[in-house]
Parts: structure tokens; sequence; C-alpha cells
DNA sequence: TGCGCGATGGTGACCAGGTCACAGACCGGC
DNA sequence: GCCGGTCTGTGACCTGGTCACCATCGCGCA
């Protein structure tokens, strides 16, 4: 892969004014790691601004206990928040990110982040956008934690993350995190499905046999 | 009060450059309203940039069940971004808005804030700031959910709500709302922390016996 | 003054979900 | 084929949320 940082910009984020993806390309270093890598965590001072080019980018929050929910994903040509967040306001990190994939990103340092909003209008409105994206979707995390209703959210959550497919490779523990629930829960909750004949289960994958029924499930929330 | 808006502004937010806080008061309009008085909600689309002079507004959500929760409180100086989040990122509104106390605020339309992102450095960087705020208090509060513990929760929240004053007035229901619980909830664990002679219990207000004991008892977490 | 009504608080019964403890099943490497 | 770690299943138990209902208070008003 001997293609430049812009020209794999401008295949991630094709919207993107070609003045300010050069302008990005110019100051960012390229990224590359495997499936699972911990991107940050509390702790860290590597305060960047992501873009991924491949893969995403799995943000979780940890509480105390251990527990973890997914706070957002950041997509190709989208961006993470977190650390521009915490540089910004000077508080810490509340979050860790993971790669989902292979992931090849984009990192811009802080430094140029600023400079950047100060010099192009593009990329002002670019982060301005992002950061009320994340508000909106942490909202929405709040919303679902107080809803609760696990069984009804499992279900749901199946059916969107099977997308057609019909198996979803993943452990119970995994499922728990998205969900911000424990691990017994959802094991409990998918068996009660497979005794209903609306999922097949084997270790590490879920096979969607009646999504239908599913989706119908979660609608009566 | 013939005091002009700048002037206003300038003793709620003494630390911004006096050139912006005339670009605002320029733009903005005064708005008064009454304790309780609901500023936003869901459904409106009334974008504005809100600057409270006195008072706070309290930002809370609610889901479906009619439980809610505060996500955070915008003092005076500050900025709510909850309107301004949604109008730029497309969503509906997830959020109420209430005025704490009798609350005089400036605001600002959306118009008026995107021209002064485009303009204004010390304006740009009061909005990121504004947003980076927000984004952690977010997450502060999904911590705070997926830690329950109510008890320990709700004896953390009458230590810090007391502030050393020795009633705090406000109704079970209220608290159940900044906790993201039910009111059951906060009045049996009251009804607990009275027993063992920590608060004294009147309607609509609650005496702080010993602070001392609820602040070991929620530092246990 | 006393009545009525809405807001507030108290309580018991019950269910959903989280925690703990532990066992069994599976999987890869040696 | 054995052994370790990982993943899953399950029961016992506790906390928290929901529901139903009543008691009490404050206040306006006949």
């Amino acid at each position: 892969m001997s293609e430049t940082l812009e020209q794999s910009l401008a295949r991630a984020a094709p919207d993107l004014p070609p003045a300010l993806r050069a302008a990005i390309a110019a100051r960012s270093r390229r990224v590359r790691v495997g499936d699972g890598y911990r991107l940050f965590g509390p702790g860290d001072r590597s305060e960047n601004f992501l873009i991924p080019l491949s893969g995403t980018v799995r943000v979780e929050h940890m509480g105390p206990g251990g527990r973890s929910v997914v706070l957002y994903r950041v997509a190709v040509g989208e961006s993470c928040v977190m650390t521009t967040s915490c540089l910004l306001s000077g508080a810490d990190y509340a979050a860790y990110g993971y790669a989902e994939g292979d992931v090849e990103a984009l990192a811009l340092p802080a430094r140029a982040f600023r400079d950047l909003v100060e010099q192009d209008p593009a990329f002002r409105s670019l982060a301005l956008g992002v950061f009320s994206q994340r508000i909106i979707e942490l909202v929405d995390v709040i919303d679902e934690l107080l809803l609760h209703r696990v069984d009804l959210r499992l279900a749901g959550w199946l059916v969107e993350r099977g997308g057609g497919e019909a198996t979803i490779g993943i452990t119970h523990q995994a499922i728990a995190a998205e969900l911000g629930t424990a691990r017994e829960v959802v094991s409990r909750i998918l068996k009660e499905f497979e005794r209903r004949g609306w999922v097949g289960l084997n270790r590490g994958e879920i096979r969607l046999l009646d999504p239908d029924a599913l989706g119908r499930f979660a609608a009566n929330r």
C-alpha cells in the first residue's frame, strides 16, 4: 500500500472538501492496529483526533465494578471526540477505545486539531457536527439504560446486529458489555429465546432462527 | 432594570473577552421566566443557544415510562448545547430544560450561533469547551446509572446538595428524577436514613442531622 | 369553619435484574 | 489425550422498580 494519506482519506471520507482532506492528511500520521487493539484508555495522554479509514472504533465506558457499556462506535470517515473532549475540558478520560476489525486510522494531534479549527471553516463544522452527534448518542444510551427491560433490548440488538445475516459471532460477555448488563443475564435470556425457538446457541455464535419473532418481541417496548 | 444586555453579560461572564460579549449581546434577546418554567422540550423548534444570567437551567431527559434523569445543569455564564446539538445533528430533542429559580437568560438564535462560530475565535473555543464539558458530564451520568446502589448515591447527593446547609427543600419525586430512580425507592431509603438518625423528614424538606455519617456511608462505594 | 382536592409521602406484594458461587462444556496447544 | 483458559449454564440471594392503595398535608373556597 503505497497510497498517500490523502488518497486514503479521499476514499474514506469522499464528502469532505478536497482542501480540508489535504490539510488533515498533511498533519496526521497513519495508525494501523489489529482487531481488539486498545487505541486509548484512561490515563493515556496521547490526545489525538482519530479518523478511521477502515474498520471501526468501539468506545466503551467502564464503571467501577468492572461493568461496561458501549457508548458509541466511530465509523469510517467519522471521528472520535472522547480524547479531544477530555483535553478541552481538562477532565480525565472516562472511556476506552478498541479496534473492531483491522483498523487503519489517521491520528491528528491535538495541536493540529486546534489549528484546523481556527483556520478551516469546513473542519469547524465537521468538529461541531461530530460533537453534537456524540451528545445525542450518549443521551440515547442513557435512555436505553433507564428503559431497561433487558430482554426487549437484547432481542432488538440481535435483529439489528444480525442485519439479515443468519449468524452472529459474539460471546455473551461481549453482548453484556454492549447493553450495559451482566453476562449471566444475557445467558439466561438467550436460553429463554432458544426455548422459544427464536435462536440457536453455540459457543461464540448465535443463529437467528426467527428474526421476525425477535423483532416483534422487541417492538413491545 | 435598565441595564443593557451587554452589562448583564459582563456581570455573568466576566471571563469572556469584552468584544465577544458585545457580539453576543448584539444578537441575543433577553428571556425572563419564573422558577420551574419549561424553557424547551422535545418538539420545540426554537433553536437557541441559552446563556443564563441568573438562576440555572436544569436539563432533564425523560424516558418512555415517564421516568427521568437530570443530565446536567447550566450555570450562570455557561450555556446549554442540547438544542444546538439537535440542530446540528438533525436529530430530535431528547431533553427538557427547566428554570431553577427565577431565570434571566440570553437567547442567541441558531443563525447567530453559526455566524459567531465562523467569525469569533473566542466564541469557537467557548462553544467547543461547552460541548466537551457536556460530553464528560453525560458519561458521568452513565457511570452513576451503571454503578447504581441508589442508597449510596442518594447519601452522596444529600451531602453535596446540602452544601453545609442544615435543610434541603425538595420532594422525594424531584430527588428520584435527579438520580434516575423511582419515588418509592427514595422514600424507602430516606426512611431508613431517618431510622438511623442521619436525617429528619418533613413534607417537602429534609434536615441533615448527621452529614458526616451520610458522607462516610456514601464513600463506601 | 369545615370541605374537598391535588400533591406528597408511606408501605406491602411482587417481579426484573444484578451478584456470587460454582460446575460443566468446549477449544487449542502440547 | 491431557491441561489450561475461555465460555456458558444455573441456583440462591439481594437490590431496585412497579403497582396498588392509603394516609396525610396544605390550601383554596363555599
